[in-house]
DNA sequence: CACTTGACCTGTCCGC
DNA sequence: TGCGGACAGGTCAAGT
């Protein structure tokens, strides 16, 4: 599933090899997935360049020289995948779907095509179709607005800060997993991270967030930026192959602290690892090095 | 306003 | 083997 370091890792992996390409044109296989007039495909996406990619929370955003920008999100099960004419390619998104770059294209769950002016082709597949491929002015998407319940990046050092974090997490009842669940509190976490940093930081997921000490919450802080910061160095998580790309593979997983590591020995103190539901996510963590709150029981 | 739950989808896995 | 149901989890709308 797709969280911030997965979808930044996808950005770099685009940035270095289609800006500046000219889309020649868009087919979208299905309409659900694709939520704009289709009419505008024509008007202002085929026959424009993508001038630059980058990303805000999970969503993607390539800018075109019409003045408008196309926002993708992945959410669970969506990929890009981009095959270059010699068939060679880079993939990124969904596990399900790792094998996708050397299979053949499109598949059952390709909802649109991208094709460009160098013969390469751009395919957006996502099994469960909740992801989305969206359309914007250009101006808009800078504006930050288009984005209405999404708070600070994390290596924003302005406005993301221990301080910040202490405020929003001191007075609040709601499981410390919920809250950093909560995309208004820092963009881009989702659950492998959340449960990653909170094994970090030795606090276990069902504690009130409100029952943090300003130390933890110092601590956590750190976590959070710390294990971000890890799955962009490894490439994200639910990556799991690169064709032909310098970037190497995306093997989080395999360094995991608790995420899909249940029954497995805790990597601090060796306790196996459990899991649980919390804020009705499932949600790993070490018995031993994050101590549940009073009356807590899996 | 704070917080929780359900809906959106479909493939996979588990138990009977 | 087939089948029903739980599960996977990002986000938002609807509910308490």
């Amino acid at each position: 599933m797709p969280e911030l370091p997965e979808v930044e890792t996808i950005v770099r992996g685009l940035n270095s090899r289609i800006i500046g390409r000219e889309i020649t044109a868009l087919k979208v296989l299905e309409n659900r997935s694709v939520e704009f007039d289709k009419r505008l495909i024509t008007e202002v996406i085929v026959e424009h360049q993508i001038s630059s990619i980058w990303r805000r929370a999970k969503v993607m955003i390539w800018d075109l020289s019409s003045g408008y920008s196309l926002l993708i999100h992945l959410k669970m099960t969506g990929q890009i995948i981009l095959k270059d004419p010699a068939g060679s390619g880079f993939a990124g998104g969904h596990p399900t779907g790792s094998m996708q770059a050397a299979a053949k294209l499109p598949d059952n769950s390709t909802r649109a095509i991208f094709k460009l002016d160098d013969g390469s082709n751009i395919y957006f597949n996502d099994q469960r179709k909740f992801g989305w491929i969206r359309l914007l002015p250009t101006k808009e998407v800078h504006s930050d607005s288009f984005l209405s319940s999404v708070g600070p990046e994390h290596d924003d050092p302005v406005s993301f800060t221990p301080e910040y974090f202490w405020q929003k997490i001191r007075n609040r009842i709601t499981p410390i997993k919920a809250r950093l669940l909560d995309q208004k509190l820092v963009a881009g976490i989702g659950n492998i991270y959340a449960d990653e940093a909170l094994h970090l930081a030795k606090i276990h997921p069902a504690r009130k967030a409100s029952s943090l000490s300003k130390a933890e919450t110092a601590a956590l802080f750190n976590a959070v930026l710390a294990v971000l910061k890890e799955g962009v160095d490894r490439g994200g998580t639910s990556f799991d192959k690169y064709v032909n790309a310098s970037g190497g593979q995306g093997d989080y997983l395999k360094h995991a602290r608790v995420f899909k590591r249940e029954g497995q020995p805790c990597t601090v103190c060796g306790t196996a690892i459990i899991k649980a539901k919390v804020a009705g996510r499932g949600t790993h963590y070490c018995p031993t090095c994050q101590l549940p709150p009073r009356g807590w029981r899996p």
